[in-house]
DNA sequence: CCTCTTTAGTTCGGATACTGTACTAACTCG
DNA sequence: CGAGTTAGTACAGTATCCGAACTAAAGAGG
């Protein structure tokens, strides 16, 4: 650490202000954050060589004083690229720094009895119509990332296995490429629970939480946690898998080699009440271990109403030891199924928050 | 933040590092650190005026060059306290900064069938002559911690329940004084398993491992979660209570109100394999939801032999999702019994590493 | 319409902590 | 005893922050 990390800190702490908390003035940033108005204005400076800010036209609210202009994250120049390859479609979006999402581009069909060329052709299309409006709209993407169901290595770059895809032990080193991503464009990947989880951080649950689980029904049964505003990825990158946890021993046999896993009493035909009693079960299990503010349910248990969800908590909170002093709240998410694919372009975004430096300057001499 | 931030994070680097990795020269940390020679001379200049690194005769080793001195934490001059009460007994520990537990007290008697008032008396005893052994040392002590058997509120100084100790919503905004500790010494308190994967995290398996689970058998059962070498306390303080994860629904009734808790299997006649396989069983779904790197049992479950490890991590790696890329290791504790309350010495000497400004400069005008 | 007050934002001097280079210190080797 | 090597210090240069003083732009009020 030196002088400039210092820098790039400050940078960073302003332009997540802006993202997170909406425009202001240098102000107010002041204020907010703890620096000196002369350290703002000189950060804020900065920023808007960078194109990452911009100043806006600020009603004059009739106040006294000098009116403030205020300044905002760059939503409309600045971008990242969401992918995702689900069990029954593939699909690609564009979220700007403001959160918004410009675009998205989907490709219905079933991934599992395909080769993975094909699955991957169909994501390269998507991606490519993605990246076009992209370019029609003026925003400069800065990176991607592809939301996976199954468990990936994103430094290695495989996907383990992803059962329900049929996919196992994948190399996706050169998946950049077919893609046809720009060269030494940021590229990573994650699961699809974990990504749904950040997309509820940043524009769902988030708000309220500040340590939450987001449980992702799609195809399998997978959770996102999250921990003081972090993402929980374990060791490997492996957490999160409620799917397999065991809620009835002598229940039926599951794919993954043990019995009565969550996972199989998750089918169409399942019913709700018993449903929500073996997901209670199973969450208990997690309150136990884990100790979070709220349990977010996403994908179709998001669908099956307040009534399950109201079920779920009353199960998880009779016989959880904590639940006298700090219940655990059960949510349904308000975010769409797209849950995932945001989140997917939210992290590729986070990259540029956590560090504002990467983008060049684009100032020059007046 | 702003520049004399920048001066403690440095401070605390190089001490963290000096406690970790033993004396060295200003050279070589230099070189570890990644801080220049001049910055680093700095610093050692400052460590040196608090108290808390020291001078070395460093054994001139016959090498080409100028000797190196090196320099040490001042293990001798600084310490903590750390406190535990548990079900049969209560005990007092000064460790010092160099990590060597340099006085241990105990009172072993039962703490059940007595009135808080007795134990707390108890406690003070040993606290005070865990003291007057510090002075008669010559450690300056800058803290202590208390091990609790039970859900703790650190912030709030609550113990909302300790099953085994039969207290309920204890209010221990007072110890301090009770236990006749200076003023405004700082004090704190924690769960006992969080504190015992303290002490395994600085003195055993943290060595090896960055993320693991310590499950602690003294009384009940919990567990004290470390993640990429960090404590995971939850939202509320109430995270790792493996005790009560469900590994057999019709099994008999917790005192939680669940039924088939791990801690029913685990009494004094528990057959080995049976405890085995269960505590594997729970062990799964923490692997499942945390995927930390392994898996370390202390208390009464490391007395249980290898064998019983063995056993355990066999149950363990057979139906565990992500085992065949990277199975989760079990290994027994090779800490004491003391685990916890070294731990809790361990957490109160944390602070001065993480933030060494806190003790105050002795320089004098020369 | 002019002055006072209020709030926004900039400029500038002072303090501080880091870096890199040049230096001094202390030892071994031949 | 000098050349070579490594440890540690001194000092100038640079970057950043802060605080105070300043300029800017509006409303309030006579």
């Amino acid at each position: 650490m030196d002088l400039s990390d210092v820098r790039r800190h400050h940078l960073s702490v302003v332009l997540e202000h802006l993202v997170r908390s909406g425009p202001r003035s240098r102000s107010a940033i002041a204020q907010e954050t703890g620096l000196t108005k002369a350290t703002v204005s000189a950060l804020i400076t900065d920023l808007l060589d960078r194109g990452l800010v911009q100043e806006l036209d600020t009603p004059t609210a009739g106040r006294v004083g000098r009116p403030a202009t205020d300044v905002g994250a760059a939503g409309h120049s600045v971008g990242a690229l969401g992918l995702e390859i689900d069990v029954d479609e593939v699909a690609a979006c564009v979220v700007d720094l403001a959160g918004a999402v410009r675009t998205v581009h989907r490709h219905t069909a079933g991934n599992r009895d395909v080769t993975a060329r094909t699955v991957i052709n169909r994501l390269r299309d998507v991606t490519q119509r993605a990246m076009a409006d992209a370019a029609r709209m003026g925003i400069d993407c800065i990176g991607a990332t592809l939301a996976l169901p199954g468990l990936v290595d994103p430094q290695a770059r495989t996907l383990f296995v992803a059962p329900n895809l049929h996919w196992f032990d994948a190399d996706l080193r050169s998946l950049a490429t077919q893609l046809r991503l720009p060269e030494h464009f940021p590229f990573t990947m994650d699961n699809e629970a974990n990504l749904g989880a950040l997309a509820e951080l940043r524009h769902g649950a988030g708000q309220q939480f500040d340590s939450f689980v987001f449980v992702s029904a799609a195809g399998g049964l997978g959770a996102g946690i999250v921990l003081d505003g972090r993402l929980l990825r374990g060791a490997h990158g492996f957490a999160g898998e409620l799917g397999h946890v065991v809620v009835e021993p002598s229940g039926k046999p599951c794919a993954c080699g043990a019995r009565g896993c969550l996972e199989t009493f998750l089918h169409s035909d399942a019913n709700p009440d018993e449903l929500a009693r073996h997901l209670a079960d199973a969450l208990r299990t997690v309150v136990h271990l884990i100790d979070p503010d709220a349990v977010v349910l996403g994908g179709s248990l998001a669908a099956l109403g307040d009534e399950f969800a109201h079920a779920v908590a009353d199960h998880l909170h009779a016989d959880t030891l904590g639940a006298r002093w700090h219940p655990c709240a059960v949510r349904r998410s308000t975010l769409s199924t797209d849950a995932a694919l945001v989140g997917a372009a939210t992290a590729a975004l986070d990259r540029i928050i956590a560090d504002p430096t990467i983008v060049p300057t684009r100032a020059f001499a007046h």
